[in-house]
DNA sequence: AATTTGACTTAGAATTATTCTAATTCATCT
DNA sequence: AGATGAATTAGAATAATTCTAAGTCAAATT
């Protein structure tokens, strides 16, 4: 059973801490089994795949999880087309690319500054604290992987 | 009753032809909701609306209707956070912002070739034929409206 | 060390936006 | 007028998520 490495069980710590709440194993196994496979998991694969690390867990709980670890900072929820909600553990500012014919959900980097510089187009009454921009389409041929 | 003008009718009368589909009462009253009051509304609110000018009008019409217009490209579906999807007559390319106290949607007008201009970030594999631009944050004091 | 406290977990029920089903209505074509 | 197929309708079904209420557990207090 994959266990939390030293660093990221520090981390983890040190946000719902922060946030007033505790570390448990349950949190623990849903943070390692996020930042393991950062492919987008929806809460569904995520149960999936925590419950084969501790098969104990109920959905529940794992909801009960990821709203923690969003809570606490320490994960983004990915919404695309009300589709089910997807997880991510990269907290740098990026972009989300959404595949039409896979569902899948890549992140796509950008060069520093470029998700704050965007708000420079929105009227001053605007105060905006975050930027989301998804694009969606396809893969070029022989990147399906 | 409120009634649609005769440009509109005819632009949704040939978008209709164009993919093959009818223009029926219905489909003219769910269109002129939507281009009467363009605040984003839900299908609930569109059935509401639409159910004042034709009281006889099911929340399944309501549903067809909005999904003939979207399929006919004359109206684009408004997904944020998993809310309700919302029904947006605005084809020019632009962003949007959203409320986070009252919940509202407003149109961002972007200058023309921002939102194409995005896609230069990326990578090559990606190919993007659409692009979603969305803030989040509160409007300054005084701007409620 | 036993007790209390409150946070956490759990199973299952409830909610809710949306889609599906099956039956009718309606417009158009012969 | 009758046939054909599209459109509308009411209500059932679906599915992701949230809620509820009961049980568990760990830490704090006595």
């Amino acid at each position: 059973m994959k266990r939390l490495g030293q660093e990221d069980k520090e981390t983890l710590t040190t946000a719902l801490d922060h946030s007033g709440q505790r570390a448990t194993p349950q949190r623990e196994t849903v943070f390692g089994v996020l930042l393991d496979q950062r492919d987008h998991p929806t809460a569904d694969e995520v149960y999936a795949r925590t419950k084969s690390r501790m098969p104990t867990i109920s959905m529940a709980t794992v909801y009960n999880c990821l709203e923690t670890l969003v809570s606490s900072g320490l994960v983004k929820q990915v919404n695309i087309e009300r589709e089910p909600t997807r997880y991510c553990p990269n907290l740098a500012p990026h972009a989300h690319f959404h595949c039409r014919e896979t569902g899948r959900v890549y992140d796509v980097p950008v060069p520093a500054g470029t998700m704050e510089k965007l708000t420079d187009v929105l009227p001053g009454k605007y105060q905006a604290d975050s930027v989301e921009l998804v694009f969606r389409g396809h893969l070029a041929k022989g990147n399906s992987k």
